[in-house]
RNA sequence: GCCGACGUAGCUCAGUUGGCAGAGCAGGGCACUUGUAAUGCCCCGGUCGCCCGUUCGAAUCGGGCCGUCGGCUCCA
């Protein structure tokens, strides 16, 4: 019999027989991996337990511990689930069920849309088929016997015609429910622990509006209930701190449906948290020699066309002015183009950083608004970079160690970071986005920077960076973006006289870092759950008179504190000392500040902290120094 | 924009075999003058998202629109 050389993790080699399969290896390296294990991977690729080794190389074994791990899991479950609506939906057309990043889902083509009633049926189901533990079987089967066996669906048909000619085609069998699939799954179904049905929601066959319109249904799965339980607990959380709800409750925004979706209305909570962002991007730029500027909402449309957002399509909105058309401004760069081309420029004045806290609106579709998140008028911390093609690097090396720091001052230091390529529906030579994107990729590995690339995701004017920003739950959102454009400087005719007499074409950069404000308070909120440090916080302090006899003092006490810049409330209200501790602590206020008879006394203030609790009396300039410190920024590494 | 669900007081939510619209919290008044997460009593508050239709009668049934939510797609 021969022999195969499997080399394992931990640098070790094996030696097994041919055709000993994953699960007899896992086996013979501990029983406890061997429970744990969904599948193996030989030479990078993922094979079921029971299939037979046929060559040597890399090996590992799959648990859940790894996503690719959790991707068999998932993708298990998936089956289980169409099995399982198919069993109540016998009519019902599966076309694809992939495992996601927390979960899976499988989309079915079925004459009614699912109702949270059919979702119990299914789930119910499902239980049925995992105790049964039925085994998943795979086999391979030709091009025409795939194509025959699923006659009566045409998405699995289309799938099947796509496959590479020469291709085996593998099914999976689970009791009487067959799919077309790669694999590898888990040796049998009651290997599915603990697993949830989250939601239904509707798609689209292949992601294309145009195509068939099907019904989604999400679900996840653990391999311990308590595991499932830690993640819908995780969903609990997030939405305790969705910032919509918070919004509210922290009387920070409002929408008004009178005024129209997507157009964010600021109390004043939330207008001085937005301010205080504001005031802190505007300060960092003009440390890192940046220069403010400010150009109107509003424009004649000759300039979009110019720009190419008009023929591009871009959702905007236009207006008529006596006749001419204008258009509002969905993006700020050709105001700033306008600017830099008001005269003419030296190399010498190179790199000249155009920096504006800029309002733009852009005709979202109705069915993407989301909060904050996603909104039709926003403020960006816009700037473009003028510099010539030597600068490029340094500069875009500059910008991305900008977003780093100021990122961290907010409390993100988790990133993930996608570096996007020329798209199909692009502007400019091939040679141009070559360029761009080299310097991109140069710029990030000057950085240090791990990056993902992003094929064919790039703006129609320029490849980019994105970086997204991990939260406090691990969730990502969508961060600074950083992009090369060599584009509109042709289009505008955007010229540096260089050390040569002669006139050059200059090199764009488009970047913001905290992008659009409204959403990045949005990620904020939820990554504070409304919980802001002291320097962020709207209100820093409430004082609290405990009775009238305090009341005036704790005037005292407001305005001394109003004095010093800092941001306090006093509560008048009348009623117990717990009721309004109740209320300034629901409001996640840092600090609360008693004042009774004692502190009267004695000038002092009885310090809550909303962390540590009672602090106990201090002198009140003790609090005031306390407070001075407290509302600095971090710093940021400059 | 598309698919689905939803829209009742400032907020959270009850309320239909079609028959005068409810609670808690918030708000106002009064009493209480209180030491760290809800003092008590009383009161105010709603074109039941908007428009059209069906009906003797619509919060309830039908249609259109607006908005919100979950997705698709897109995106800062």
């Amino acid at each position: 019999m021969s022999k195969i050389t499997l080399a394992l993790p931990d640098g070790s080699a094996l030696e097994v027989a041919r055709g000993t399969t994953g699960l007899q290896v896992a086996q013979s390296l501990g029983s406890r991996l061997a429970q744990a294990a969904v599948a193996v991977q030989l030479n990078g690729q993922a094979l079921d337990l029971n299939r037979p080794l046929e060559t040597g190389g890399p090996f590992a074994v799959l648990t859940f511990d790894d996503e690719a791990g959790r991707e068999v899991y998932w993708h298990s479950a998936s089956h289980v689930m169409a099995a399982a609506v198919l069993r109540v939906f016998p009519e019902a057309k599966p076309t694809i069920g992939p495992p996601i990043s927390d979960g899976f889902y499988y989309d079915f083509d079925v004459y009614r849309p699912f109702s949270d009633e059919d979702l119990e049926r299914i789930q119910a189901e499902m239980n049925r088929l995992i105790r049964a533990d039925l085994p998943f079987e795979r086999e391979e089967v030709s091009r025409e016997q795939a194509l025959e066996i699923f006659a009566d669906n045409p998405y699995k048909r289309e799938l099947i015609e796509e496959l590479p000619e020469d291709s085996a085609i593998s099914l999976y069998r689970m009791g009487d429910f067959v799919d077309l699939c790669r694999g590898p799954h888990l040796p049998s179904t009651g290997r599915i622990k603990a697993f949830q049905l989250t939601s239904i929601a509707a798609s689209y066959w292949r992601g294309d509006e145009n195509r068939q319109s099907l019904q989604r249904i999400y679900g996840t799965a653990y391999p311990e209930a308590k595991m499932l339980q830690a993640h819908l607990d995780r969903l609990e959380e997030a939405k305790r701190r969705d910032h919509r709800r918070l919004g509210r409750e922290l009387e920070l925004f409002l929408f008004f449906e009178e005024a129209g979706a997507g157009l964010p209305y600021y109390l004043p909570n939330g207008a001085m948290l937005r301010q205080i962002v504001c005031d802190y991007a505007l300060q960092q730029h003009l440390r890192r020699g940046y220069q403010l500027l400010r150009t109107p909402h509003l424009t004649r449309a000759d300039l979009w066309e110019t720009s190419g957002h008009a023929q591009q399509g871009y959702p905007m909105y236009y207006t008529d002015v006596e006749g001419v058309a204008y258009g509002i401004k969905p993006m700020n760069c050709p105001g700033h183009i306008l600017l830099y081309k008001s005269k003419t420029r030296s190399y010498r004045d190179l790199p000249l950083r155009f920096f504006e806290l800029g309002t733009v609106y852009r005709h979202e579709r109705s069915g993407v608004l989301h909060g904050l998140l996603r909104v039709r008028g926003f403020t960006q911390d816009d700037a473009h970079i003028f510099c010539t093609p030597e600068q490029l690097t340094d500069e875009l090396v500059g910008v991305l160690a900008f977003a780093r720091d100021i990122l961290a001052v907010f409390g993100f230091s988790d990133f993930e970071i996608d570096l996007s390529t020329r798209p199909e529906k692009a502007m400019g030579s091939e040679e141009i986005w070559e360029r761009a994107t080299a310097a991109l990729r140069h710029a990030l590995e000057v950085a240090g920077l791990e990056y993902h690339v992003d094929e064919g995701q790039g703006a129609f004017y320029g490849p980019k960076i994105d970086i997204k920003l991990r939260d406090a739950l691990g969730r990502l959102w969508q961060g600074p973006t950083i992009q090369c454009d060599f584009n509109l400087p042709e289009r505008f005719d955007v010229t540096y006289i260089g050390e040569d007499g002669r006139e050059h074409r200059a090199v764009m950069i488009h970047r913001v870092v905290l992008a659009g404000i409204e959403r990045f308070l949005g990620v904020l909120i939820e990554h504070y759950a409304g919980a802001f440090p002291v320097w962020l916080a709207p209100v820093q302090a409430r004082i609290l008179p405990i009775t009238d006899r305090t009341l005036e003092y704790g005037r005292e006490v407001h305005r001394r504190l109003r004095e010093e810049g800092f941001r306090v409330e006093l509560d008048e209200s009348r009623g117990t000392l717990s009721a309004k501790v109740r209320d300034a602590e629901l409001l996640r206020l840092p600090y609360i500040l008693v004042v009774g008879d004692r502190e009267a006394a004695s000038g002092a203030v009885a310090v809550r902290h909303r962390e540590q609790g009672d602090l106990g009396p201090q002198p009140l300039e003790a609090f005031v120094e306390r407070l001075r410190v407290e509302s600095q920024p971090p710093q940021a590494h400059p």
